[in-house]
DNA sequence: GTCTATAACCGGATAGAC
DNA sequence: GTCTATCCGGTTATAGAC
């Protein structure tokens, strides 16, 4: 999807990219589970066999999905992120953005979310497979704290990318489950946990804090730490 | 499991019991994908129709699993917690046990909680189905924080339960994705983020964190609510 | 009405011919 | 690279036994 566009035969990828477009069409539409391989198939007007020639797996149609949200994140929040320098703001942003841009697809969520709780599928956000995208998530979170005018604890700078992610993650996993009209609950404690991350920054030099500041970051090292490799805590 | 054990008939209920034993077991040694509905019912001895007729899914033989890791959990405690009185030896010991009691699932533990994060699904902590066991173990962890010595700030002693549901929760999905060898990073955790929270407890009276603490039990309770009603709120 | 069994359905995945 | 035929396992329909 977001590949060297280059290098490989044209009819194939044509190939591939309507089968995953018509793809992600219909889990919109119909759901995750009522899209069945035969359907995409025939929407896409080749056999069943020949889809999983191009996805050995209906759960590898989801990749694409991942990474769209991910560019989806980046666009929606790129004109804003340009000249806001306020680190609350910036973050507020961002999360609404993130909302926003998977808001069309909180009906499949579910049922779109449920194999990344699988540690052993490649859809998990800790997996080997994932690890282009999580590190683009996470370097592009190093940017928004970066682009501002905060001062940010020196102990604190290297671990709090990693410590957003882990926070967008459970902002997402909140969102998946939040049936609230229009997801308001979702954008409410997106605006809350901002403002509760953005105070406790700006508090975390005081002197009273310093234990349980290194805790805390001693612990986050060890939850980034964690998946395929140690790669994770460098990226 | 832990109905009141009289009242239903003996007969179906011996073979009820012996599907779930059977199913759970088979589950631990080869694993839930690998155990089909059609071995279970050859190994508890009944047709494949019967099993249906007791367990109306796979999924809900899962249930019976949840159940018991929560009683395998306060069995564990029961001993410790009645002598030990300091809120971060209890908190940790109970924390140890949680992830002593689902050890010997960890291998399978993926595929089972993959189900778990599906809002629709009825295996889902948040849904009405859980609604029981969701409700013991809130109600256990209260029970383990009054039974300390710490004094806890009145603001924040209504939802330091909820609080520390959501933290246990958020373990062992940690644990569910740990590889590191007996799965000693989760221990690790464990120690690391229990002294964090009672030393956040501690500091919790601090004038300076006066702002920060009303801003977090606001957001705990925005994520609490959610779910299928209001109810889980005073559990 | 409670329980059990057999046969079939449906959809994800695979084999192998062309 | 594309197809058809087939497998396999969760689930359902339904008939009948106790």
């Amino acid at each position: 999807m977001s590949l060297p566009a280059a290098s490989l035969s044209s009819k194939a990828e044509r190939t591939r990219d309507r089968i995953l477009e018509v793809a992600l069409e219909l889990f919109r539409e119909k759901g995750y589970e009522a899209t069945t391989m035969r359907i995409i198939a025939a929407a896409a007007g080749v056999s069943l066999g020949s889809s999983y020639y191009y996805f050995p797996s209906k759960e590898h149609l989801v990749q694409g999905f991942y990474e769209g949200m991910h560019v989806g994140l980046v666009e929606a929040t790129r004109e804003a992120l340009a000249t806001e320098r306020d680190l609350k703001a910036r973050l507020r942003l961002v999360m609404r953005a993130r909302l926003d841009v998977v808001a069309p697809y909180h009906v499949v969520s579910g049922s779109l979310f449920r194999t990344a709780a699988d540690p052993h599928s490649p859809l998990s956000p800790f997996s080997e497979a994932s690890g282009p995208t999580r590190r683009e998530s996470i370097a592009f979170l190093k940017e928004v704290v970066e682009g501002s005018d905060a001062r940010i604890p020196k102990d604190v700078a290297p671990t709090l990318p990693h410590l957003l992610w882990l926070y967008e993650l459970g902002l997402v996993l909140f969102w998946v489950h939040d049936r609230s009209p229009g997801q308001k609950r979702s954008y409410d404690l997106a605006d809350d946990s901002v403002d509760a991350i953005v105070r406790l920054l700006a508090l975390a030099h005081l002197p009273v804090l310093r234990t349980v500041r290194r805790q805390i970051l001693k612990w986050v090292s060890t939850i980034v730490a964690e998946g395929p490799g140690a790669e994770d805590i460098d990226a």
